[in-house]
DNA sequence: TTGTAGGCGTTATCAT
DNA sequence: ATGATAACGCCTACAA
């Protein structure tokens, strides 16, 4: 059997491709990179892992290793913690999930996939929806909060009383608490009656953040979460979720990097739909 | 800077280690594998990964992938789905966690381990103790259960109440929802006052089983679960878990490779200790 | 001490 | 068509 080694050297091809993700303990990561490598090893290539942990300088250092590797091409998931990303050219990067305003990339629909989820809840009849919002600097969760705001202009029409709730939060368990906390101290017919967190880890924190103010689930309090990770069949009840396309953005990330070409749509992001993972934990409001 | 490939061609060492593990969307091989990964950086070392899907075929394939990729190890979590496992030599292998019978390896103490748990729940004051255990035909499975019997046996020591109360499972959320259903289907003085769960995705489905059964946790029910994901601290009431060193198993799998030795003391495994990592699901039992 | 040649395994190209 | 050869970049070993 070949040496690839040798090939690399000979030829400008390694089938080799690295993958730049800020911590794979996140499920959402680790599926990620799941598919990628399945998605890899149909074309018979193979993946390096590298993680950032969301530091700049780092990524960086990463982004370095691989191309000196002879990577023929890198999957990003830029690091939080941002500034110029400087991508070295000849190497083709395709940016995935977090996309960077300038540049193309391949993302979920998360603002239109927010809207389904938001839009699932007034069907049902809420109208005092909750939002719990990501990082303000983060621009998925600002494509969440303007789904979110699509819905509820939508659903205002006609009607007052669908105003904007919104906390703002990290995307983790902790914080989803404690901004489920935050939106639910309130006198009943205040309250909201369903909330949309922007991601599975802040509804299950805001699961227990109901749990502890004595506030049952789904009968006074719809929730419904985003993202799609496993762990959202695990809890009690299941959640009912926004569900990400994940394998087929690890899938199409790839294919864009086997086909040489640096971008989908030169400068303009790929966007993938999403679909609603029904759960039990969406139900009517109950009447005051 | 220098090119790998070149290096690779001309010295025999690539700087490459490759890590197979059956599936990266369980937190346990996520964890490890980004473990392994720092692990490795610090001896600028890169890992490539690939998942088996617990397919003994798909795994051979694997290895053979990266030996021509001329990797300079090899660290294998084996599929379940076992049968001889056929290691190219001059190509260092470490098998990590789920250790093969006459291979050496490294893994965490699992019997000790559950053995810790369980005295946990002793010390509380409780005697009938459930377990629920892993897949009979999985080594891991099996040592852990006897860290079961091993506590069990010491706390009966002149107490006649401490009979085993065993379950068998899967290691999965469904699973352990199943098996939780099973030991508390019967009358309260016949029912377990606790539950030592095989890993945390049964005990989080055994807490739904004793939701679902109107079994209040801890007040009527002490749970405590295996391996210390992240998952264990998102729950309500938090998890009570044993910890498992995944750090320290996959840098002393990465040391192991680089040292060039085939194993860690010939043939005998290396142990490492787990620690409690004390949730909210664990009390004194109530007196009937 | 400093410098240079050879060979690792491929594959592309060129010559027979 | 088939086979020989050079070049990819690095490292080691040997020579000046």
């Amino acid at each position: 059997m070949p040496d690839p080694s040798a090939r690399s050297m000979r030829g400008k091809v390694s089938r080799l491709i690295g993958i730049i993700i800020p911590d794979l303990t996140n499920p959402f990561f680790s599926e990620l990179v799941q598919s990628a490598e399945q998605a890899a090893a149909r074309h018979g290539y193979n993946i390096i892992v590298m993680t950032s942990f969301d530091h700049a300088a780092k990524e960086a250092d990463r982004i370095g290793q691989l191309t000196s590797r002879k990577v023929d091409g890198i999957i990003l998931v830029p690091s939080n913690d941002f500034h110029t990303l400087k991508l070295p050219k000849g190497l083709p990067i395709v940016i995935v999930d977090r996309l960077l305003p300038g540049y193309s990339g391949i993302a979920a629909d998360h603002r239109s996939g927010v809207r389904l989820g938001v839009e699932h809840l007034v069907k049902l009849g809420h109208r005092r929806i909750g939002f719990i919002s990501g990082p303000k600097d983060s621009v998925p969760a600002n494509d969440r909060l303007k789904g979110y705001l699509d819905a509820m202009e939508l659903a205002c029409d006609g009607e007052q009383n669908a105003a904007p709730l919104i906390a703002e939060a990290a995307f983790d368990y902790e914080s989803g608490r404690s901004a489920g906390n935050y939106l639910l101290a309130r006198a009943r017919h205040e309250r909201p009656t369903a909330i949309f967190a922007s991601s599975d880890q802040q509804a299950i924190g805001c699961m227990r953040a109901a749990h502890d103010l004595g506030i049952p689930i789904p009968a006074a309090l719809s929730i419904v979460g985003f993202d799609g990770i496993p762990l959202a069949s695990m809890t009690t009840p299941r959640l009912t979720t926004v569900k990400q396309p994940i394998q087929e953005i690890a899938a199409a990330a790839v294919a864009v990097l086997l086909s040489k070409q640096d971008a989908p749509g030169l400068g303009k992001p790929l966007l993938l739909g999403c679909e609603i993972s029904e759960g039990e934990t969406t139900s009517s409001p109950q009447p005051d």
